[in-house]
This record gives structure tokens, C-alpha cells and sequence, in this order.
DNA sequence: ATGCCTTTCCCAGAAAGA
């Protein structure tokens, strides 16, 4: 069983592209972060004639999570209990949407930015962790398998981010953003490392601007966290940057997860 | 370096991303 996760920024102008990355790499299941659409307007025709059925939770010009699969979908989740809301609980936005494929149960997350250590976001930013983690707990810890997958908006090390020393008083790197991360992990959770396909970082988002992937200035924030059986079941991981080259592309690459149940 | 690019709203330029 093949699984992946990919922030396409706006599922629309990223069509012909998703529509050709599935043929190329075949996954059974793929998370998706940032389809920008409401879900009427998801484009699900061109997903389902390639054999997939397709959880979507959007709310238009921003956000935006789905799950697509052919392994089938079951026990489709929209958001979770807790979400914090943004600016507060009267508004919660689409980041979350879990679903049941094959027997394996997945989670496809986009993770609020945070803007600036400090900012309401980045307030609301660490509150959305904290409630996920209590959302998540139970099924977590059971013997099924479990992943929480998509663009997290944390590099978990130092080395996850092209030049630490830029980082410095900006989101992404501080403590609290891992501790967060942390926290879940101590849900029993395991980071699944992707290997590069070239040099020796797997980032998974590159900036549009400044030629920052040509100058190799990535970051790992898009990930895997898998509980015991499914991290037991995993037989390789990758970033296919392949999917990061060219005109029309994502800001972000695919993480692939392969996987012997 | 207060940007660099891309997307959305929708037709002008602001907001957001990370």
C-alpha cells in the first residue's frame, strides 16, 4: 500500500499536475493540503476517473484538506473537537480531515502558519496542536493503523531548514512549535524520514521566490507521524522532488510512504 | 533587504503563505 501527502497550493491550478503525479506514482491513498476550494467546487471528475473516491473539506479561497483513495473511505471526519478557530471558535477553518482507507486510519493536516512568534496566529497556531493531540489520543493508541499526515509548518530539527541562522525570531523553528510536535510524538508517535532523492536533506517546500529550490534552500515540514503499526509497516519513504521542478509546480513536494500490511 | 513568487479574491491591489 502506497500512501502520500502533498500541500498543492489550490487544487485547481495544480490539476493537470496532481492528475499526472497519480499516474506516475500510483498511491492508494493521497492527502492533500491547500486545495483552496469550497467543496462544491472541488474538481473530483478528472480524481475519480482514475479510480479514486475523495473526502474533501474546503471553504474556498484559502485552506482546504482531502483525502483521496482507492483502497476505499470510510469514517470520513471533518475538523475534530477542540479546534480553537481562527480568530476564535466562532470560526473554524478547513485543516483537518481524517478518513478510514483499507483499514489503515489517516489524517490529512494543514497546519496554521503562526505568521510571527507572538502573532494571534501563532497563539492559535499552538492551541490547534494541542487540541489535535487530545483529538487524536485514542486512536492513536490503538492497534490499528494510524498516521497523521500533510504540511505540519514545523521543521522538527535544526537541520530540517537550509540555513538555521535565517531562522532566527521567525515561526517554524521555536521551541514551543516543537514542542508541539513533540507532545505528539509522545502520543507514540514516529516521525516516518523520507529519503532525499537527491543531496542530503528530504525537504518537502521550497520558496517560490529567489530560486530557492535550484539553490537547494528547502525545508522539511511536510510529515509522516505514524503510530507503532503502521511505522512497523513501512517499507520506504521518499520526496519525490521530481514533482517540485518546472513550470506550474507546488510550492511544496509529495511525500511518498510505502507500506507492507 | 521592508523583496524576490504564486494564489486567491476578481480586474486592483491586498492578503497570505513560510
Amino acid at each position: 500500500m502506497r500512501i502520500a501527502t502533498w500541500n498543492v497550493n489550490s487544487v485547481n491550478s495544480r490539476l493537470p499536475r496532481l492528475v499526472e503525479w497519480l499516474r506516475l506514482a500510483s498511491p492508494d491513498v493521497l492527502c492533500l493540503q491547500e486545495t483552496k476550494v469550497a467543496d462544491d467546487a472541488f474538481p473530483a471528475e478528472p480524481v475519480e476517473a482514475l479510480g479514486y473516491r475523495v473526502a474533501h473539506y474546503g471553504q474556498g479561497r484559502w485552506n482546504g484538506v482531502a483525502i483521496l483513495s482507492r483502497v476505499g473511505l470510510d469514517d470520513v471526519a471533518r475538523g475534530f473537537a477542540g479546534d480553537p478557530g481562527f480568530p476564535d471558535g466562532e470560526t473554524l477553518e478547513a485543516r483537518a480531515v481524517a478518513a478510514t482507507c483499507g483499514g489503515v486510519r489517516l489524517w490529512s493536516l494543514y497546519v496554521p502558519n503562526g505568521r510571527e512568534p507572538g502573532h494571534p496566529h501563532y497563539t492559535y497556531k499552538l492551541a490547534w496542536f494541542a487540541a489535535l493531540r487530545d483529538a487524536v489520543r485514542a486512536e492513536a493508541a490503538g492497534s490499528a493503523p494510524f498516521a497523521l499526515l500533510g504540511d505540519f509548518n514545523v521543521a522538527p530539527q535544526d537541520v530540517d531548514v537550509w540555513d538555521v541562522a535565517k531562522f532566527a525570531d521567525a515561526t517554524h523553528v521555536t521551541p514551543p512549535e516543537r514542542a508541539a510536535l513533540a507532545q505528539l510524538r509522545d502520543l507514540g508517535l514516529a516521525d516516518v524520514m523520507p529519503r532525499a532523492l537527491k543531496g542530503p536533506h528530504p525537504y518537502t517546500f521550497w520558496d517560490y521566490r529567489g530560486g530557492a529550490f535550484h539553490k537547494a534552500e528547502g525545508m522539511r515540514i511536510d510529515l509522516v507521524y505514524a503510530n507503532p503499526a503502521l511505522a512497523k509497516a513501512v517499507t520506504d519513504a521518499y520526496v519525490d522532488r521530481e514533482a517540485r521542478k518546472g513550470k506550474g509546480a507546488s510550492d511544496h513536494a509529495p511525500l511518498v510512504v510505502d507500506l507492507s500490511l
